[in-house]
DNA sequence: GATAGTG
DNA sequence: CACTATCAACGCGGT
DNA sequence: ACCGCG
């Protein structure tokens, strides 16, 4: 894979260049690779670096080389949009290669969009919250999630908060995993109302974290295991095991300490549909 | 980042 | 040739 | 249809 201008500076804080974020994805490539196959993207490039302008990307640019696979779904509302899957290294390569810093995966795969095999709650803490009620809220959706026979899985975001996701079995559409997702934010929510909230809105949620279900609607997506993040320390999304929650910063796997943690240690996330549940037992099991 | 257009 | 302009998302709820 | 939000 050729890779223009390796030597551009793209994290000034850090000193890493394009060239350091072609070599992070060549790393992470055989934990990252299973976590992307066959899912939609939406791309987040930054051409001139972190702290110049970025923007989102679904749409393949019209000069993509036709090697990379595209794939064409359903747009809400009517008509098709044509989407980026990335399947193998070389693919993973040349997306970096075009300054794509974050890549972000929808909830499901090309063949069956309107039916997810994850479930993802997001939380988004407000500045200066403390990252132990941040832990506290992660363990009680993985406690409601157990509730309703789902599996749950954690990972550090890189940025402010955390993910928990659950397999799911496909066979339940978007629109009742979306209501499931809510109904669960909502049920955790009131149950520590001083610190967590569901309101979309950012008047009305006051210092609290934000219980984020919206990433499980139609063509949302959420940031990819091991994906870089575009902020100041060049931290990666980071699966991680329970057992490791107690010390675990959102953003506390930059590259080195990442490349050290996957020489060491499996992806936690390995594997993880193996435990897919029914989103519609969950829902009877709700109650 | 890549392309098309201008001087 | 150097330089500049232009482009690169979506869904959902609320109003 | 537009806004706020992620
Ligand atoms: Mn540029
Ligand atoms: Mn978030």
């Amino acid at each position: 894979m050729k890779i223009s201008r390796p030597d551009k500076v793209f994290y000034p804080g850090e000193g890493l260049t394009k060239g350091d974020v072609v070599e992070h994805y060549r790393t992470v490539a055989p934990a990252m690779l299973p976590h992307l196959r066959g899912r939609p993207l939406t791309l987040r490039r930054y051409p001139d670096g972190i702290e110049a302008e970025g923007w989102f990307q679904k749409h393949p640019g019209e000069y993509f080389p036709s090697w990379l696979r595209t794939v064409r779904v359903p747009r809400r509302g009517g008509g098709t949009d044509e989407y980026v899957v990335c399947d193998d290294e070389d693919s993973l390569l040349y997306l970096a290669g075009q300054a794509t810093v974050e890549f972000h995966v929808w909830l499901s795969t090309v063949d069956a969009p309107e039916k997810p095999d994850l479930l993802v709650l997001d939380l988004d803490p407000p500045e200066g919250t403390d990252v132990a009620d941040l832990r506290t809220a992660a363990r009680r959706i993985r406690d409601h999630y157990a509730e309703v026979g789902l599996a749950a899985y954690v990972q550090a975001t890189g940025g402010r908060g955390f993910h928990v996701a659950a397999p799911l079995d496909a066979t339940a559409a978007t629109d009742v995993v979306l209501e499931l997702s809510r109904a669960l934010a909502d049920r955790v929510a009131a149950a520590d109302p001083d610190r967590l909230t569901t309101a979309q809105r950012k008047d009305q949620r006051g210092d609290r974290i934000f219980v984020d279900a919206n990433r499980n609607g139609y063509a949302q997506t959420f940031v990819a295991p091991y994906s870089l993040r575009a902020r100041p320390g060049a931290a990666s999304a980071t699966p991680l095991d329970w057992t490791e929650l107690g010390k675990a910063e959102p953003d506390g796997w930059g590259p080195g300490k990442l490349r050290r943690r996957l020489a060491r240690k499996d992806d936690p996330w390995r594997g993880m549909e193996k435990n897919a549940g029914s989103a519609e037992k969950a829902w009877e099991k709700f109650g």
